[in-house]
DNA sequence: CTGAAAGCGCTTACAG
DNA sequence: CTGAAAGCGCTTACAG
């Protein structure tokens, strides 16, 4: 139904790898030959088979990114990053999501990805079951996971320094005269929970504070989380300050203490991870510690290009982007000065 | 280098037609056979190559949602939706997106999509240039068009009713007293804007009340447009309630009225459109009208599916799905009821 | 500058 | 239940 080539190819009286040429723009085809397939291609509304192209060439220019969820904005951000490189070099970004944590669910997302010729497969903030890393290292794609850092030396990443940002939040408010500081709304198990909570608890030790078991609210990163968090807490926690495990807990910590009659930052003061604009559009404004998304983005692809340029160098590569804190107006100063 | 179903026949020293059978579920090979050729496959780590596979079939299982920004959590709620009922269908779904309005940007995101054999295309807020539009009529895949409506018979939409949400915010608040009605950071152009516009005017029309020009601040629905559009207005304004083109543009009004030293709903009143979870993360709560953005990713993939299963009968559809006012806490009630 | 031919990895009638 | 063969739409050496 479709044109293809060959109709081109006949229509005009010449072999279909003229067309061939012409049509993808290959050297050796005289102007006026080149000029009249042209216009007959427009003509029939022709359209490249990538199918058939991918195949005769076992390659695309096509990327992927495999989210988790494309609700929180961060990972709007990390997509915005790996849009703008992958567009510097000529690289079509295809995107497909794998909300859960399923094992089953992660295979499915990874395998519309992995049979396919794709150049490379970005990972974000995906806790992958060991079988679908597997699965990854198998098919010979190149592959980097943003956002999230692995402990194993063989898997690339781009991410914060997750311990860094349990370590220098707990400074930051030790700083500023707190010393019963909370955590709350950051998963146990994956790495980036746990590993700021060990920071967190190495900065507390390092003040000679021993944290409470309490201080510490488990949780999914969520805005839900986050109000739970408080109401564990309670109206009369002892705690003096809390570190948000992402903005909308933070905001969810804010509005659930405004609930229970806390003012912030006078009563209670809130310090969250991310940094994205949410902090901004609240009252009172959220201090964050705030990570550089768009860059993860782009080191991302850049790392993917490289692995193409020198793939016998098989250089696995583990980056961590900046982090900062941004002072805002939930954290109340409790020292002198 | 990755194994080829070739290369299992090869090595069981079978036709390769008996291993396509197994390995794409086709019945007629003998149980024992079947448990050889999955071993083998294995073994092998083979992994199917889709751009063979789409080459033959001519079609593949794949949905592919073109969206303009993963920024706004109301896509994300689009995309969930869409994902939810792809899954169902058996389909996968990839995303692709295009975030400037700029047609050959556009024009790009749409040939990574049309250039493969996806079973439809979703098209997530964009208002496509008419070339383009031509571009995907030309290429006889399904589409639809989600959360924006056209005024072209031809071309299949699933959408909230824009105009009605103008109009029936501008009633609900004139209902509620408000006699001095704003609209902000709506864009004037793409039918969005303009359809609530129309809606506006007209229910301030039947109210008797001609709205002064200033009291409709353009924008492009964004947190600053909000901003922007409340510094316009200013401090001494003479209205008594705003319409917000969106959430973000609500919590902007909010936050420059705060700043403008204006109380709401006190000095003023705000009314968003979307109603996302942003709403009730603000303070006060803002009331909104909420769109069922779940509900129009759903019924887009019904819609790709029904044009599949009658082709013949070309039948564009053009979708309302339900809005609804939530109230929250962000507009005064000026009657004496 | 142009053409004939082989082949990418799969699927699917058609035989047997 | 299994195999031989043709073909999907393109690209790319190899000739000329």
């Amino acid at each position: 139904m479709a044109a293809t080539i060959k109709d081109i190819a006949r229509k005009i009286g010449v072999a279909p790898s003229t067309v061939s040429r012409v049509l993808s723009n290959k050297p050796g085809v005289g102007p006026a030959m080149t000029e009249r397939i042209r216009k007959v291609a427009k003509e029939l509304g022709y359209k490249k088979n990538r199918a058939a192209v991918e195949l005769v060439k076992q390659r695309s220019n096509v990327i992927a990114a495999v989210v988790s969820s494309v609700k929180t904005s961060f990972s709007g951000q990390i997509i915005d990053g790996i849009q703008a490189e992958a567009e510097k070099n000529g690289l079509n970004l295809i995107i497909v999501y794998s909300h859960s944590a399923d094992p089953v669910e992660q295979k499915k997302a990874l395998l519309t990805v992995i049979e396919r010729p794709v150049r490379g497969i970005l990972l974000l903030s995906i806790a992958l079951a060991a079988d679908n890393v597997a699965l990854l290292q198998e098919s010979q794609i190149p592959f980097c996971f943003l956002s999230i850092s692995l402990d194993d030396p063989a898997l690339p990443f781009v991410s914060s320094d997750d311990w860094q940002i349990g370590y220098q939040t707990t400074q930051f408010l030790l700083n500023k005269g707190h010393r019963k500081i909370g955590l709350a709304a950051i998963d146990k198990y994956p790495y980036t929970g746990r590993l700021r909570l060990a920071g967190y608890r190495q900065a507390l030790k390092e003040a000679g504070i021993l944290p409470r078991d309490q201080w510490v609210q488990l949780g999914d990163y969520s805005y839900a989380a986050g109000k739970q968090a408080m109401v564990n807490y309670g109206a009369h926690t002892e705690l003096t300050a809390i570190i948000a495990g992402s903005d909308a807990a933070g905001v969810g910590l804010l509005n659930q203490a405004r609930i229970l009659g806390l003012k912030v930052p006078d009563d209670i003061s809130i310090l969250s991870i991310d940094g994205t604009e949410m902090c901004e559009m609240v009252q009172p404004q959220l201090t964050s510690i705030s990570q550089d998304f768009y860059k993860m983005g782009i080191e991302g692809v850049k790392y993917l290009q490289s692995i193409e340029m020198h793939p016998a160098a098989k250089k696995i590569q583990q980056e961590y982007t900046p982090v900062q804190i941004v002072e805002r107006q939930s954290i109340n100063n409790l020292t002198n000065n």
